[in-house]
DNA sequence: TTAGTAGCCGAAAACGTTTTCGTTTATTAA
DNA sequence: TTAATAAACGAAAACGTTTTCGGCTACTAA
């Protein structure tokens, strides 16, 4: 069972190496005659070009490469599966590292990609990151790089983002006009671009609406997850009893804080109202179902790899 | 801004190709001296072997292809998770495909990852296949190939999966203990492995415990999603009125039904009692909490690979 | 002295493509 | 007839590595 090349169709036909490239290819400088002879040859025979070859040859891999703080998350996934569909439509294959939000690890692997030599990556940076001469170094290699969701403002380089400020601002005055007076806010980490921008726009909403900011109401998710938005809710149930609104920075953190409510017999939305983030499909089966802000993942994982192929 | 090669090294050292290779790969027959020569010009120059020249020569490539049906869903993405962590430790990287459970597509995508020499192929297959040529050719041209989840019994490979049969069973057994007479079934498509094996565990379990199988209460969910657990529980509802429990498939198609339940203002668990499948840790947050079988992606993905490495 | 033995090193082939640049033959124009 | 042109093909280099095999030096043992 031997590897069927180029070679192989060659002296089978008793042409040479050179012609039979060029007719699958289809070369000008090859007649009709030899190119259905040589087509043919190669359906039979079942030839696969080598690909190792290929990109020694031509210096390039169709692959690009992604990495993301966390695989297991609907925001993310759903970018996932936007940028897979439409590089396979171009032909790319996709190679996805997982950050899970380290710094150190996201580095290692900027560079692990860097020598797979993919054609481009994309990125969502984790919590942590500071630094981004990892980054620098991608882009001095003239390797693409787009960054999308989670950017650092800090690079030149093609960005997808939602307008997370206006969004986060669009949410708050959604509690406003129903009602709120007192809006707590759970947000992310501190570093992340798009925790600062969220938090931003929930201050402006509050200050535009003569609600006066209040810090003490602010609460930090570090992960953003379920577990968080339980703590926090808990935390300013002892801290404070006169809350009617949460804007909280993702739908889990949103449903951690509700499963605490319901524990407590606290009713939502009539005790108190919960805002989240992100769209996550099944807010509509929480009961008492959520309010959330579109993130569309899958729109956003197209544009980011359209980006990066133009 | 020129690459930098073994060649390049050669040269500023005056010595030649072949011994800065061995030099950098620690061969026996280069003495310590050009060894330390070699690796601190390789380090000043960061020298970066060229993956693709490599790849020609070893004919491997360290890299590894996934293909799953649908990456967006709890279990696979704990599934991709394990995968890439475990795959990152050995050095592969891995490449993911989405099947979106097409028989067309899956096909493809195998053929897509041969030709691109993954030195190993894991996959979920798509509920639509049944014929498996594509994977027998994976297998005839020697490429190591682990099936996991939706897996076929005609297919000669190594496999991972959960006892399903068992866990329907145990989770069709709990809701006859707490108490249930008349026990529906919302089943996946008709092809899948998992899907029978779930389908004839509930079917044991009941017969088991001295209540008749009875085919009407049994529904099927082609895409075992939330708006299938929707449609499932209304056609229930306008079909029996007696039905005291329902074992669903998978925990979305279980959530679904308990959002009609909850909108119809039937009690759950009091009037109707609901078993979910998969351990979606979110189903704690679901009012009324829902009782879920444990799928372990993470360990799952972590196993299969392992078992692809072997 | 010579023969044998380590210890180091390098020439060269190989992996399978792609592409440049000739070369050959057949055809046309003068 | 000869010269110029076009059409079809092939030789060979190149991409950057890995690995086999042989050669060279210097040393030891006889």
């Amino acid at each position: 069972m031997k590897e069927v090349t180029l070679k192989q169709i060659a002296e089978n036909l008793g042409i040479s190496i050179t012609t039979v490239s060029k007719a699958l290819k289809d070369y000008p400088d090859v007649s009709k005659k030899t190119k259905t002879l040589v087509k043919q040859e190669a359906k039979k025979l079942r030839y696969k070009p080598n690909v190792f070859a290929v990109n020694l040859r031509t210096r390039e891999s169709k692959t690009v490469g992604l990495i993301i703080p966390e695989v297991v998350h609907h925001f993310f996934s759903s970018v996932i599966n936007g940028i897979i569909e439409q590089a396979e439509k171009k032909g790319y294959l996709v190679i996805i590292l997982q950050s899970n939000e380290s710094y150190k690890l996201e580095k290692k692997q900027v560079d692990l990609l860097i020598s797979k030599r993919v054609d481009g990556i994309m990125i969502s940076l984790a919590n942590k990151t500071v630094d981004i001469s990892h980054l620098k170094r991608v882009k001095e290699l003239e390797v693409p790089l787009v960054m999308f969701d989670k950017i650092s403002k800090l690079m030149d380089c093609s960005k997808i983002i939602i307008n997370d400020r206006e969004a986060a601002y669009t949410a708050t005055k959604h509690l406003i006009d129903s009602g709120c007076k007192r809006i707590a806010h759970f947000r992310g980490a501190l570093l992340p671009q798009n925790s600062i921008d969220r938090f931003l726009g929930y201050k402006k909403a509050l200050e535009d609406h003569g609600i006066t900011y209040d810090s003490s109401l602010v609460y930090i998710c570090e992960n953003v997850d379920y577990e968080d938005g339980i703590n926090a809710a808990k935390k300013l149930l002892e801290d404070h009893d006169d809350v009617d609104g949460i804007f909280a920075i993702t739908d889990l953190a949103a449903i951690g804080a509700i499963s605490v409510f319901n524990e407590r017999g606290i009713r939502v939305p009539d005790d108190i109202s919960i805002m989240g983030f992100s769209n996550w499909f099944v807010s509509s089966a929480i009961t008492p179902s959520l309010s959330t802000v579109d993130q569309p993942g899958y729109e956003m994982g197209v544009k980011t790899f359209k980006l990066l192929y133009k």
